[in-house]
DNA sequence: CTAGAATGCGTTAACGATCACGCGAAAACG
DNA sequence: CGTTTTCGCGTGATCGTTAACGCATTCTAG
């Protein structure tokens, strides 16, 4: 099950390499990586013997060496919003994905960032042009914008691509990284029943294009279907930065009032309005760990905030994209992030996580 | 910031050679390799030399090259319990070590599996001195029979140790990968008191040596503490494996009613004996997603489970022990694993994880 | 004063895989 | 029948690192 496979010596331990399957084929290294290659110039019997050689000794290339030995370095782009916008959410992703470099840089990775305004699909089609004219080999991106995001991805032929933090569905890219949002409203769905028996319950969903957000809502409200009790009004922005209306809007809420749930980082924003000088607390459930939430929870203006780990995604998302392009491994259309609950009692805990120790991988 | 770094030719890129090195210094690379690895032989200002131009290069060694030209396997010992005790929860852990393995496998890692009876501190002693007696590179050890594994990890000498799924406090080994049980007995603290905020709340502690579960339960005191309300009682079993003396006191236990938290795997037991055929509902919350806990929070006898991610506990920590042995890294002494909270809604995503796909690294 | 040891350093063969190159023999062509 | 093309295959360089080996010097000892 684990130590030994099929060997040509006795004695060496380990995968069998091309060498030994020259060995057995009776042919020279050269001739057996032009079978595995089909590269042609191999008579018809000699392949099969190659072929055979590499069944019975379960033959798996080693990826590490092959990469050592073509020393081609590869390019990522990455196509995210400015690193400063979101309160420094997208710093930490990008930490996470310097901290793949690091452990990358020498099998051969390097990567160019291609940042865009968030709020602004104009900076966005500019960046993804620029993306699209450095030739790369492959592609990080952050589909925040929806709509441009899936025209971008149109656009890239056979560019691999890896999507994080969001999800474009029935597009191809290579893989998706993402929490699933769904399964994050379900919870959220709970902890608000919890918090508050009797509802009514309110969902905050601003930029409702975007899928991820949607979805989030959805596990919301598939969650009271379940429980079979619940009333649940939803609230829609659909333009993302206007502070001042959303403003205005949360002040009408006030008036009917119901545990919230906040399907992106603008929590704090609500939990501020709400609760700030409120007789009485209203639960309010949001995402992501940027500082504004972070003091919420502390001050306990909120009560739950669901984290996606950013850094962690930013790690495996490079990961992916190396092993699909430089060691040319399956790599899962869908890698889940855990869901990451964050209240005030263990806030210290993910405040920490990321600096001081190591994410588990 | 990401893509160069000092480099001789002009044209190149990535990381400086020991090659680069070779020429700026004017010595060749065996004197290179000699002062890097300090083997003497080599006159103190050639030795200057050689570490300025590490220096001005930037010089980190290729740590993968180095492996392929050691190509000296190594052997890790995994000691844990037997795969099919505790419902088939080591059976998981198994297939994360087992999916580390085949990527590693080209890495010149191997592994061999000393399992033990987890209710029999002899049966531990017995695999550990085989353990012991094969002269490893390297070991993995589950340290659910608290007294033995300290004493193991004292004999171990060079040998590096990471530990999984546990906790051996102020031992001297390579790493710790584990949930903060603290932290995750807060978050029961929270939830128990979501689920019943009048309490009063019961704890079960079965093998109170146990520091991991002693701590889920401090966390879980001190989440009341922090709230300022709560009464808590404590019920503690030293004997593992006595299923008949926890019927009799959970029995007993009815009497005097409160929402329980179960600091490990057995919270079935008290789940089915509470709320079976009872007329008013229990909140339990407890451990590890085994067949048995997931059948209770389906039916609704169980209200949480607190996941381990086992699986993914084994594969980062095989990857640990690599980093280490293998590559020379420095590895953290402390790895978190995320807290994974399972509820009936959200039941189905955690069992499909795993198996259907990949688990985020 | 010279054999032998110790020092300082360069050369080179691995590790596993890739790929350009080239050689001989057979096949195709005039 | 002689020449070119194609086929089938082996050789060897390469990637970055390690480590054994060997060759000059210089130093020590008898």
């Amino acid at each position: 099950m684990s130590t030994t496979d099929g060997n040509e010596e006795m004695g060496r331990q380990g995968p069998a390499t091309v060498k030994d399957i020259a060995r057995r084929a009776l042919v020279s290294v050269g001739t057996v990586d032009r079978v595995l290659h089909s590269r042609g110039r191999v008579s018809a019997a000699t392949a099969e013997r190659v072929w055979d050689a590499v069944k019975q000794l379960n033959y798996s290339p080693n990826l590490v060496a092959r990469n050592l030995s073509r020393a081609q370095r590869q390019v990522f782009g990455i196509l995210m919003p400015a690193a400063e916008q979101d309160s420094g959410y997208w710093q930490i992703t990008i930490s996470g994905i310097e901290a793949a470099l690091s452990e990358l840089a020498h099998h051969y990775v390097a990567v160019e960032y291609f940042h865009f305004n968030r709020t602004d699909s104009d900076s966005f089609r500019k960046s993804a042009e620029q993306l699209l004219a450095a030739e790369l080999d492959g592609v990080l991106l952050a589909p925040t914008l929806y709509e441009v995001s899936r025209e971008f991805i149109s656009k890239l032929a056979n560019t691999p691509c890896v999507v994080f933090d969001g999800e474009v569905p029935n597009s191809n890219v290579l893989s998706t990284i993402n929490q699933d949002s769904f399964e994050s409203g379900l919870l959220a769905g709970k902890l608000a029943q919890m918090l508050d028996p009797e509802g009514p319950y309110v969902t905050v969903t601003i930029g409702s294009a975007d899928y991820h957000l949607r979805r989030r809502r959805e596990g919301f409200v598939r969650f009271f279907e379940l429980a079979g009790n619940g009333h649940i009004d939803h609230f829609e922005l659909d333009q993302i930065g206007g502070e001042a209306q959303l403003r205005a809007s949360l002040r009408r809420m006030r008036e009917q009032p119901g545990s919230v749930f906040v399907t992106n980082a603008l929590a704090h924003l609500v939990a501020r309005e709400l609760n700030d000088s409120a007789a009485v607390h209203t639960p309010i459930i949001g995402y992501d760990l940027i500082p504004e939430n972070a003091a919420c929870l502390r001050t306990g203006l909120m009560d739950f905030v669901i984290n996606q780990e950013p850094r962690r995604q930013g790690y495996n998302s490079l990961y992916a994209l190396y092993r699909h392009v430089v060691l040319r491994e399956a790599v899962e259309p869908r890698i889940r992030m855990p869901i990451d609950l964050v209240m005030r009692e263990n806030l210290d805990f993910h405040l920490n996580l990321g600096t001081r120790e190591r994410v588990a991988l």
